[in-house]
DNA sequence: GTCGACTTTGACCGTTCGGTCATAAAGCAC
DNA sequence: GTGCTTTATGACCGAACGGTCAAAGTCGAC
């Protein structure tokens, strides 16, 4: 029998394979969302029929919960890098940053989380508040402590960090309107934004807060 | 024959069915996006047959387009509010406040142009590059002439505008994630985002920049 | 070459989709 | 009541959907 996700090492072809595939689907999934996404285009996509592609993964659903477990995993990489060693604004700024460079090299990824939170996050909603949770408060404490003493500004910091998701994550999942703003293509919206956000989050998150105003 | 979309004037009646069934597919469209929505879902929310649905709307496409040049006609007003002769940093606050208030009461509207523009924007891709880009150049002028004028700090208008788009938006369009994460409901979740929010921008966008750091 | 495991495919199935149509109610003017 | 328009529906259509299956092709081990 074929290979019903039991044998212990794939072959160097079926990983490509399965690689093809998921990242065909991720194109489709990322734009269409799950019921508007087709096994017959993903598996074009993928260059190969759909009972062949149905031979490396069981269902659909297979195939979108599998692209899904690996975004979760790399997501929550940026924040959990958030040092607590580190000195606070430059924390905050590198964490910006790097969410920023997700957006601009895995915008599909960012998308496909968009659209499955949109739709109620129907098949995450357990990592959502399990180990998402869990790293935020974590963060968020943090963060806190760094209020407290002084070292930033005195703010919520749950709203910080969906402050920072949004405004980084908007770059990959708003890039249509993004583009049509700015003129078709301006290949420096990312270093733009970039310079932006960096300077709206030190003077906002600045431990002494202006006197004027 | 029917109303072919020519009776000059609708009946109270036809008025109240096309109503019942624009609310009930923005409750459908915007959380499964156009593919994913089925005419069936629509018409049983509405609480008609789907022929039924068919005789007041050509097609499905039509409901949908109808749903989004509504939506368009609203999701500008926030912005077109921003007044040169106001007070700069008051003036974006009270934008903040507007457009939060937007994503608290109209959520669905939200969501169903956020899964617009996810798809690529393939049905308001002219609109977003007309008369929305007109209207953020204008106003990103504004903001630009406010800049020039030391009356806040010197920063990326248009960047400026999609963080508060993005800021906003994001408490419509996660809202699954971010009651994941804040806990089942939290209902003072807005309020604690505009006190964070309006702290941020007001500190990012001051006119003096810190010395310190 | 031949054997067996792995891989691929065309044909097909049941369901659901958007949409049509003939027909039947319902409402209303007279 | 009669007649006309508006509104509603069950039955149906062709296409597309996710998924199955038997059969054929491919490949390395021996």
């Amino acid at each position: 029998m074929a290979r019903a996700a039991s044998s212990a090492r794939p072959t160097r072809n079926q990983r490509a394979k399965t690689e093809a595939i998921l990242e065909a689907a991720l194109d489709v999934f990322s734009t269409q969302g799950f019921r508007g996404a087709t096994l017959d285009a993903i598996a074009e996509a993928a260059g190969l029929s759909k009972p062949n592609l149905l031979y490396y993964f069981a269902s659909k659903e297979e195939v979108y919960t599998r692209l899904l477990d690996r975004l979760l995993e790399a997501w929550l990489e940026p924040l959990r890098r958030l040092d607590a060693a580190g000195e606070p604004l430059a924390e905050i700024r590198a964490y910006i940053r790097r969410k920023l460079e997700m957006a601009r090299d895995y915008p599909r990824e960012s998308r496909l989380f968009a659209n499955e939170v949109l739709q109620g996050a129907p098949r995450i909603r357990e990592t959502l508040a399990g180990p998402l949770r869990a790293l935020v408060d974590e963060k968020a404490a943090l963060i806190r402590d760094w209020s407290r003493a002084g070292r930033i500004a005195r703010v919520d910091p749950h709203h910080l960090i969906f402050s920072i998701w949004a405004v980084t994550q908007h770059y990959a999942d708003f890039d249509a309107q993004v583009r049509a703003v700015l003129g078709r293509d301006d290949p420096a919206r990312f270093q733009d934004a970039e310079r932006f956000l960096v300077h709206l989050y030190t003077g906002g998150l600045a431990p002494t807060p202006l006197a004027g105003d």
